[in-house]
RNA sequence: GGGCGAGUGGCGAAAUUGGUAGACGCACCGCACUCAAAAUGCGGCGGGAAACCAUGUCGGUUCGAGUCCGACCUUGCCCACCA
């Protein structure tokens, strides 16, 4: 055995060893129900292959690598596999760029990417890569894109887009600045109305609300960030009649205040603005609805939310007092939610108390504190939103907001002007993209037939290659016209094919279930396959997807089990997220913006200044980036280091859900570590008769130990041996906490080297743990130590360690002495003693003795084998 | 504005479910080895001469609080005119 530890060497060895044999390879599940497998899934959110990874990727998959391999020593049949969100944006803009097929561009990163993900020694099964942008795996997304149109959830509609006017063409929202130009032509972008696609995700919102309970394994504020984002409210719909005999329904969540509402407002998009504007107010309707339609959401929120509104000249009747209320027009109400019209009631809400403050309108308090017993005389100051007693409002005078709420939904039920209703935040998902690079919808308009499906026999509709991509004019599939033309399924005739391709969100929400059976080319998946691995039982990935990514492949779930195409609920039984890896910058305090990031490579340490001022620097840790310049190539990492110490090292530095900042140094230190470990082994092999004593080791110790042959300093070190066992499998199980899994191993490997018992069994059995803990994290070190051991087999597929409960006992044991709560001293105590011997020993401690010569013992604490506490006056 | 979380040495962080605060590591200091350095090994390392003082601040509960309760300060993230 070589006495030193060599990376580059034993890396690629073992990497190649183990795809030759097919290590990783995912077993087959046993599918009789009454023996189900003991079966893990383990899944890393898959990456987009821009062409390299970064540290984040690294972290991510080195934390479900941990546990797929922890999980496969444990007896579970693991499924660990990977893939590629091949679809998106950056493959057409490299095609625009430079030239390059986005086809090409995509399998080149994937390469390259899988490449490096191979070096790094994550175990996974290969056989079952997918890549969302090949067509055997997009004939699936379209053909559960027809489950969807079958099921009555896919459907089209006119929706505002992002129309650059120079370029002539649709732009994505990440095309579009913060400024709202286009990133191409710098054109101000206009919002101009197409046919688009949807999902009707809001069929689902009650459940994917509901569910969220059962998700126990997720982090609650991923769980609380959904249940916003769905964002029930309950209230009522209220029609009001208005002067010119139309109707107005608006939704409200306080019902109860209905006697206070004093005007109308409805949103300046809204269908019935023409209707219900007079003659007179038409000019003023018409700038004012030009204007909102002009605006982009940074205009809005930047005018400080200052209320804007014209009068429609209208008024409309308040059907519980019959007052003549006057109908405004403003954009604080929005089209997109409840019925885009509100009932205001300026003394009880925020909004509205500051449009009426604004016109002039008036203010009708209809909602007091209980205790309030003569109305104030003068205005409100402000609008009162808490608990109380209603007034001036009719049946519901009296009551509390609560019981009134209830009451007056009877009301207006029984008057038949409104109803209970429920809204929700969460709207329509829009998947129609008028992009090139993306997974086509496989649908045809027929001039005679309408919209007609491909049917399931001609999938999948093939995204054809030979595209012109300049990020001008129209659609890129729409200036295709032999692909575009193609026979009508149902009549013959000539019709055209759909050139939208599909939001690349849809492609991920459906890949973990491909997974299950990624092969299969007659099925979108098997059943048995789905159901047996399903649901994923741990999910890593960044904070960034809380919201959309897993609220969409949870509705695609449902919709697919609804279909009876899987019997699982929820997708992702645990979540975990992981904490962005930063970087060392310095910032120039006196810059701002992008030029006030000074990358740490131009900067001397000792005395950061900026390079080009000369001003002094402050040195923080941010997200990696390019633009920062803070970056840490994994490569780089790879080629010093290797990539066990590369695992290592971000494992250990912080627990995973924290951010973890960069630091060459405790890299080094990780190499030490692993250095050390490697040196134990060493050293126990160069002892003469290590093989006789490696053989009692594998035997188990217990036999050993309990006729007590061993020695106290043989006990001891046993000790750290099965505290380790017990402290990392507690860590990995439980809690994630990879990091103080690893300081165990540091504590075992210490005890080990401290223990001068090189030549005793228990050191043996110690190297075989140590090795063994050591796998999930280490894996080619691990795999080259258990070689150099004489094993024959690969160590990933021995069985994880168990702790023997003999072993933890201590002989000995520490009691702290406390006079009044503050510690004062301890003592050593025999394992066995009773709460009354402890009592006298700490009595007749020196400690003891010293503080209690001259006080009262008032009480006395005796907590069983930790601590004895004096109280005394 | 609403929601969630976090404040512990020079630094990253630990702390069994209220019981020795700072495990493990980094940095630093000293020693050994070396002509010297690197590497490695050994020792030290919250503050204070000590009594003692220390987990953002101030109170409370308790024999005992980093941990529980209340108020405040600082800070991070998510959603933000959602009726």
């Amino acid at each position: 055995m070589d006495a030193r530890y060599n990376p580059q060497e034993i890396e690629p060895k073992w990497q190649g060893h183990w795809q030759s044999i097919g290590l990783d390879r995912t077993p087959s599940l046993t599918v009789d129900p009454q023996q189900p497998s003991k079966k893990f899934y383990a899944l890393s959110m898959f990456p987009y292959p821009s062409g390299k990874l970064h540290m984040g990727h690294v972290r991510n998959y080195s934390i479900t690598d941990v546990i797929a391999r922890f999980k496969r020593m444990n007896g579970y049949a693991v499924l660990h596999p990977m893939g590629w969100d091949a679809f998106g944006l950056p493959a057409e803009n490299a095609a625009i760029d430079r030239g390059v097929p986005p086809a090409q561009w995509t399998y080149q990163n994937i390469a390259q990417m899988r490449d490096q993900l191979q070096r790094l020694g994550f175990s996974y099964d290969w056989q079952r890569e997918v890549t969302t942008c090949s067509p055997d795996y997009y004939h699936w997304t379209q053909w559960i894109f027809l489950q969807f149109w079958q099921a009555g959830l896919a459907y089209q509609q006119e929706a505002a887009v992002n129309w650059d006017p120079i370029d002539q063409t649709v732009l994505a929202n990440e095309q579009v600045d913060s400024e709202g130009r286009s990133w191409r032509s710098g054109a101000k972008v206009e919002k101009r109305l197409l046919k688009q696609w949807f999902l009707k995700i809001t069929a689902y919102a009650e459940q994917l609300l509901q569910d969220l309970d059962r998700l126990q394994g997720w982090p609650e504020r991923v769980r609380i960030m959904q249940e916003n984002w769905i964002g029930k409210s309950t209230g009522a719909r209220v029609l009001f009649s208005s002067e010119s005999g139309v109707g107005i329904p608006v939704f409200t969540t306080r019902p109860d205040t209905l006697w206070g509402a004093t005007f109308l407002v409805i949103s300046p998009e809204h269908p019935l603005v023409e209707k219900l504007t007079s003659p007179e107010q038409a000019a003023a309707v018409q700038a004012y609805q030009q204007a909102a339609a002009s605006k982009n959401e940074l205009d809005r929120t930047a005018e400080d939310r200052e209320k804007t509104g014209v009068w429609t000249g209208q008024y409309a009747i308040n059907p519980v007092n019959s007052q003549p209320i006057p109908i405004w027009i403003a954009d604080y109400v929005l089209m997109g939610y409840g019925t885009g019209s509100i009932m205001a009631v300026p003394a009880h809400d925020q909004r509205d108390f500051e449009f009426a403050q604004k016109f002039g309108l008036p203010i009708q308090p209809v909602v007091f504190p209980a205790d309030q017993a003569v109305e104030a005389s003068e205005p409100l100051q402000a609008p009162y939103t808490g608990a109380g007693v209603l007034r001036h409002s009719g049946p519901l005078d009296g009551l509390p907001v609560a019981e009134a709420k209830i009451k007056v939904i009877d009301y207006l039920e029984q008057q038949g002007i409104g109803s209970a209703q429920i809204t929700y935040r969460l709207r329509d998902w829009l998947i129609s993209r008028q992009r090139y690079w993306g997974c086509p919808i496989p649908v045809i308009h027929c001039a005679n037939c309408g919209l007609v499906p491909v049917p399931e026999s001609d999938l999948p509709v093939i995204l054809p290659e030979n595209v012109a991509l300049t990020g001008r004019g129209a659609s890129p599939l729409a200036q295709l016209e032999e692909w575009r033309q193609v026979a009508c399924p149902h009549c013959g005739q000539t019709a055209q094919r759909e050139t939208d391709t599909m939001d690349t969100f849809i492609d991920s929400s459906w890949y973990f279930l491909r997974f299950s059976d990624a092969r299969n080319p007659q099925q979108v998946f098997d059943s048995l396959q789905a159901n047996g691995w399903l649901p994923v039982d741990q999910y890593v990935g960044g904070i960034e997807h809380a919201i959309l990514h897993l609220l969409y492949s949870r509705f695609f779930t449902k919709v697919l089990r609804d279909r009876g195409l899987l019997q699982v609920d929820e997708p992702f039984l645990r979540l975990l997220t992981q904490g962005m890896v930063q970087g060392l910058t310095y910032v120039n305090p006196n810059k701002t913006g992008k030029d006030k990031w000074i990358p740490a490579h131009l900067v001397k340490p000792e005395d950061p200044r900026d390079p080009q001022t000369g001003e002094p620097l402050e040195a923080c840790y941010a997200t990696m980036s390019k633009s920062k310049g803070n970056g840490v190539d994994p490569e780089d990492v790879l080629r010093h280091y290797g990539a066990d110490t590369a695992r290592m090292f971000i494992l250990f530095k912080a627990p995973p859900e924290k951010d973890l900042e960069w630091d060459d140094a405790d890299v080094e230190g990780q190499f030490r570590f692993l250095h050390r470990v490697w040196r134990s082994v060493y050293e126990f092999i160069e002892q003469p008769g290590w093989a006789e004593r490696w053989q009692v080791a594998q035997q188990g110790l217990t036999n050993l130990a309990s006729q007590g042959s061993l020695t106290a300093a043989e006990r001891d070190l046993r000790r750290a041996v099965h505290v380790a066992i017990q402290e990392v499998t507690e860590d990995i199980e439980v809690g994630y906490l990879f990091n103080t899994a690893i300081s165990e191993l540091m504590k075992l490997n210490n005890a080990m080297s401290d223990s001068g018992l090189v030549t005793s069994p228990v050191y043996a059995e110690a190297v075989l743990t140590l090795v063994k803990l050591l796998a999930p994290f280490a894996p080619h070190m691990a795999e080259e130590l258990w070689s150099q051991l004489g094993e024959a087999g690969s160590i990933h597929q021995q069985t994880w360690p168990q702790v023997d409960a003999a072993a933890l006992v201590a002989d000995r044991i520490t009691i702290v002495v406390q006079i009044n709560g503050k510690t004062r001293g301890t003592f050593e105590a025999p394992a066995q003693i009773t709460d009354a011997e402890q009592e006298e020993l700490a009595k007749a401690s020196e400690i003891a003795q010293k503080h209690l010569a001259e006080a009262t013992i008032r009480k006395v604490i005796v907590v069983s084998k930790k601590l004895v506490n004096f109280v005394i006056a």
